[in-house]
DNA sequence: GACAAGATTCGCT
DNA sequence: GCGAATCTTGTCG
């Protein structure tokens, strides 16, 4: 097992660590069952400076406290009432960054996933549907990587590319909606699920 | 205490 | 392609 040491999670750049996260391989064991993914898709949420980010400014309430926590914890939140988003907290503590994992490739466990999505697909594309396959609800807020039932390993895994974008469903945030803080990866074989 | 809006998904037209 | 579902959070009075 090689899970990712404190040191990933605390460095200061949440756009670098982004990209660092996709090939990592993100685990849940829920009801003492395992499931896993090949991290595809994230989002890099850039603290006080971002608008995206729920920390603008400064905001400091019960909910964005999680982000100033320290890197290396989860921040799960509930979106349209309906969807639990599941967050990276990254850097050190007082700088609410963060990460939004937005898609990843089953690696192990896919029969799990198709039932905990009642048999739709997609498996495990878009941040919501993505909470799901892992079986994570914000009862899973502030549960640390280093110790805890979700964690992410490095198989050393590299995409063979990595596309950029803007984020998206933040059109709120102005100026800030077009930055280039999404990240993209596929992989050869582009299925590697067992 | 009330109200508006949201880092989305799903089903139907 | 469009709109409903659904409820917490933050802001304002």
């Amino acid at each position: 097992m090689n899970k990712l040491p404190l040191s990933f999670y605390q460095r200061d750049n949440p756009v670098e660590i982004a990209q660092n996260l996709l090939g990592k391989i993100v685990w849940t064991c829920i009801n003492n069952t395992l499931v896993a993914g090949i991290i595809s898709e994230t989002e890099a949420y850039y603290g006080i400076e971002d608008r995206a980010c729920h920390a603008y400014g400064g905001r400091r309430t019960p909910r964005t406290e999680m982000l100033y926590q320290g890197g290396g914890v989860a921040y799960l939140y509930l979106c349209y009432g309906i969807h639990t988003l599941l967050n990276v907290v990254t850097s050190c503590k007082g700088t609410p960054h963060a990460v939004l994992i937005r898609s990843f490739i089953p690696y192990h466990n896919s029969s799990l996933m198709l039932e905990r999505r009642k048999g739709r697909y997609p498996l495990s594309q878009g941040p919501g549907v993505v909470s799901q396959a892992l079986g994570l609800s914000i009862t899973h807020n502030s549960l640390s990587f280093l110790d805890s039932v979700i964690w992410i390993e490095d198989h050393q895994i590299m995409p063979a590319s990595v596309q950029v974008s803007a984020r998206i469903g933040v059109e709120y945030a102005k100026e800030d909606a077009s930055l280039p803080y999404r990240f993209i990866a596929t992989f050869s074989p582009p299925d590697l699920t067992t």
